[in-house]
Parts: structure tokens; C-alpha cells; sequence
RNA sequence: GUGGGUGUAGCUCAAUAGGUUAGAGCACUGGGUUGUGGCCCCAGAGGCUGUCGGUUCAAGUCCGAUCACUCACCCCA
């Protein structure tokens, strides 16, 4: 009989890695909530709709990426490709403009896109997001920019950079698209094929095309920057200025395009170049019309969302292992030994400290061996010797001291004895 | 959706030009005189060689199909 398979790029994350998620999610909460966010949970299922109108229908997510299929009644839901469509949703849902806390919000969780799996890319991936409500103030773009920075230094992240582009506004982005249509038709024949048909459908993502003979052309197009509105400048160079006050380094990269129609303005990616083919940590920007597109009041947006899987990649690489708590385990020899053991047993987790014992009748050495490999801290020697003189053996693992404990109040002098261990060890 | 690479033990990999009972390291279990870890030694367990079909006296090895994984393109986190 065949067994059964996860689903192609959907992968379990088992306890040996599992520190890894923790060590990122428990950091992002802890800085996020300082910097005033608060944590939003939104179902990982939408209506289609909700995808289509915000993301736009002519992006490829929309278009061959969603996981999209009928109910038992026939409507058509999503499993969601990104966070910032949903959490606008409950936004507007629950008329959260009315409360004077709600602003800053934060989340994280699978999100989904049927795409052919490679490097740090997966059909369900992980997403930290965070997302700014009703502010236009540029310091809120540069004060985004620089949470992020602070998040990836927390973390110990090398290697990466932060580009920004501004996208400017329908207002002005309209008139360019036309001008740099008009200029990309001159050289039509010489681009690629993939260029050929993002001409018509998407011209601005020309920039971001890998192929060497487009990139020649590219470099004498018009720049969206330098047709941006009065307005959009000036909300850019301010972003700036303030990236600057807060030494936050950037890169200006005009050629940066995002693959979703919403954003204005102020866009951002982290780069690296240890990913394979992939390039992009996080990413986000201004989105000041969405909300109003989604039925909701007219106010701005802006955010960002993490790869979990790339940043955790990125850290991997590093390799940067966490530390332990103490454990003590149980060794223990004869019937009447291991019923006092699991009493110790239960006593010590409830106290707070790790403990493990051996369930099965294995040899001393054997017990042993496997503390080791636990790496044990302390073990706990309990036979009938033991058990007779009312003492346990204590022996710690690294020193190889060994010596007796009283049972009668075993658990609070091992409580104890751990504390001043970690005291010393924690001097050194 | 398109192209390349790879499928042998839990993991990393061997197996001469097709040729007996498919091996090793790590991990696992037990043991190396009474109840003491890491190193060392011995033993054990663990495989329908991804699946199906074809060629052959003989297939892990050659051919075809299929599935899975992986890398890349498109695009993105």
C-alpha cells in the first residue's frame, strides 16, 4: 500500500527545526509590539473576489496563482496568496476606523500560490505582515523601513540590502505608462518574448527582466522617477531624509517593480543574493487607494510582508544555534525506583524545569548514553541502593561530579542547584 | 505551464563493461563481568534499489512510460 504524501510544495517544519520559527516569531512579536502594532488573525480563506479587486486582475497571482475552487454552494473562494487584502477586509468589516488603538496591525501565517516549487518557493509558504492604516506622513514610510531594519539586526540577518522606489500615484503613473509604452514599441522586435508580452500587459515589469539584450535597451527608457508628480517627489525625498536621520541605509533602485497593481508611492524590498534564484526577503509599500477600492473609508495603507522560509534560510546559513534551558534526566533501575521516578518526574516539569526519564527497563549504560545524547545537564541515578537509603544520585553531566540528594525534597534543592549552576556558568 | 538534474537503509552515499545472497559511514538497539555518558571494539535490526512495462539466459545497472523530489524560466515572499 502506497503512503500518503504531503502535498507538493506544502512541507511539514518538524521539531528539529522548529526552533528556528520560534526564535523568528517570538523576535517579530516583541518588536512589533513596541513599535505600537498589534497582533490581527484573519481566516486563510477569502472570497476570490476580495483577491481579484485588490491585487488586480491582470496580475499573475490573480491570474494562474490562487488556489481557487467552489464550496458545496458554489461560491468561489481563495486560499489567501498574501495578508495585506484580508486584514483591510476586517478593517472595513468591523469599522475599526472607529477605534482610536486600531492602526497598527501585525500578523503571520500560511499563506498559498500554485506555483512550481524551487529554493524559497513553496505553494504554502509563511508571511510576517504588518500593515499602517490612515497615516500619510512620510515619517510613518521611513519609521516602517527602519522597524524592519531593526527586526533583521535583532535577528542577526547579514547580507542584505534595502531598495526603494517610489511607484508615485494613479495620478502621475498613468501619463508615464503611456511614454514608456510608446518608447518600449520603438524596439519591439529586439526584446525578448517574455518582453514582448509584457509590453501590452504589464510594461513596467520590463525593467526587472534578467535577459541582458532588454536590460541594453531598458537603460536609455524614461524613468519613472523623473515623471513622478510634485506632490509624489516631495513624499519621496522626505522618506528619504528620514531614512537618513535614522542611519538607515538604502539603495534608490528605480527600475523596482512589485507584482501587485495596489501600491503608490513608497515601495521597498530586502535583496539578498544567497537565496538562488530568488532575490527577495520581504517587501512591501504604500497602498493609499485600496482600502477605498475595497469599499472601505478613504484612507491610506502601508506595509510590508517577510518570507518566513527565506529569512529562516538566510539565518540557517549563518548558523546561529540557540541555546537550551538544563534538562535533568531520570535514570532509573527496578520497579519500586521508577514509580518514585515518575512522581520526580512530574514534580520538576511542574516546577518549571525540563526533565526526562526512561520508560523502558534499559540498562544504566544505556540510560546513560541517551542523557548524553539529550545532553543532559544533570542526571538522576535512582535504583534500589537508592531507593533504600532514601538518597538519589546526582551527577552532573559535564563536571562528572557525582553526589547524593536526599529525596525528601529533592525537587526544591535541584531547583536549587540548577539556579546557582546557571548563575556561575552564566559569568563565565 | 516550459526546460535541466536526481530517485538504492531513517540520513549521506557505494555497487568494476549488465553477472551469485545489494554494501559502507552516521543514526538506532544490545553487549564489552555486579549500577555510570562522550572515544574504542563486537553484535543486531533496518531495503520488493520510486512505480509499471520492455530488452536479456541474467537488470540497481540498458530502453520507454509514469510518479516524486530538486534546480532554473515565468513571477514573487
Amino acid at each position: 500500500m502506497e503512503s500518503i504524501q504531503a502535498i507538493k510544495g506544502m512541507n511539514d517544519i518538524l521539531p528539529d527545526q522548529i526552533h528556528w520559527w520560534q526564535r523568528v516569531e517570538n523576535t517579530a512579536r516583541s518588536i512589533l509590539e513596541n513599535f505600537g502594532y498589534r497582533e490581527i488573525r484573519t481566516p486563510v480563506l477569502e472570497k476570490t473576489e476580495l483577491f481579484s479587486r485588490s491585487i488586480g486582475e491582470n496580475t499573475d497571482i490573480v491570474e494562474k496563482e490562487m488556489y481557487t475552487f467552489a464550496d458545496r454552494k458554489g461560491e468561489w473562494l481563495t486560499l489567501r496568496p498574501e495578508a495585506t487584502a484580508s486584514i483591510v477586509r476586517a478593517f472595513i468589516q468591523h469599522n475599526l476606523q472607529a477605534d482610536p488603538l486600531a492602526r497598527k496591525f501585525y500578523s503571520t501565517g500560511p499563506m498559498f500560490r500554485y506555483e512550481r516549487p524551487q529554493k524559497g518557493r513553496y505553494r504554502q509558504f509563511h508571511q510576517l505582515d504588518a500593515e499602517v492604516f490612515g497615516v500619510e506622513d512620510p515619517m510613518l514610510d521611513a519609521e516602517l523601513m527602519y522597524m524592519l531594519r531593526v527586526f533583521l539586526e535583532q535577528l542577526g540577518l547579514s547580507g542584505v540590502v534595502l531598495h526603494i522606489n517610489s511607484l508615485g500615484c494613479p495620478a502621475c503613473r498613468a501619463p508615464y505608462r503611456s511614454l514608456l509604452q510608446t518608447f518600449l514599441l520603438q524596439n519591439r522586435a529586439t526584446f525578448c518574448s517574455d518582453c514582448q508580452r509584457r509590453l501590452h500587459v504589464n510594461p513596467l515589469r520590463v525593467f526587472d527582466c534578467k535577459v541582458e539584450r532588454c536590460q541594453k535597451i531598458i537603460e536609455n527608457a524614461p524613468m519613472l522617477l523623473d515623471s513622478i508628480c510634485e506632490d509624489c517627489r516631495d513624499h519621496f525625498a522626505a522618506v528619504r531624509s528620514y531614512l537618513d536621520r535614522l542611519q538607515t541605509d538604502y539603495e534608490i533602485n528605480p527600475r523596482m517593480v512589485r507584482g501587485l497593481d495596489y501600491y503608490t508611492r513608497t515601495t521597498f524590498e530586502i535583496i539578498t543574493d544567497r537565496l538562488g534564484a530568488q532575490n527577495a526577503v520581504g517587501g512591501g509599500g504604500r497602498y493609499d487607494g485600496l482600502m477605498r477600492d475595497l469599499g472601505g473609508p478613504d484612507l491610506s495603507g502601508i506595509g510590508f510582508a517577510i518570507g518566513m522560509e527565506r529569512l529562516i534560510l538566510l539565518l540557517q546559513q549563518q548558523r546561529s544555534e540557540p541555546q537550551r534551558s538544563p534538562l535533568v534526566f531520570l535514570a532509573i533501575l527496578g520497579d519500586q525506583a521508577k514509580q518514585e521516578g515518575f512522581l520526580i518526574t512530574q514534580q520538576l516539569r511542574s516546577h518549571g524545569i525540563e526533565a526526562e526519564m526512561d520508560y523502558a527497563r534499559h540498562s544504566l549504560k544505556s540510560q546513560m548514553r541517551r542523557a548524553d545524547k539529550l545532553a543532559a545537564h544533570y542526571v538522576v541515578i535512582l535504583g534500589d541502593e537508592e531507593m533504600a537509603a532514601g538518597a538519589a544520585q546526582l551527577r552532573d553531566m559535564q563536571s562528572k561530579q557525582q553526589s547524593s540528594i536526599p529525596l525528601d525534597g529533592l525537587v526544591p534543592l535541584l531547583k536549587e542547584i540548577i539556579r546557582n549552576g546557571d548563575a556561575t556558568a552564566a559569568k563565565n
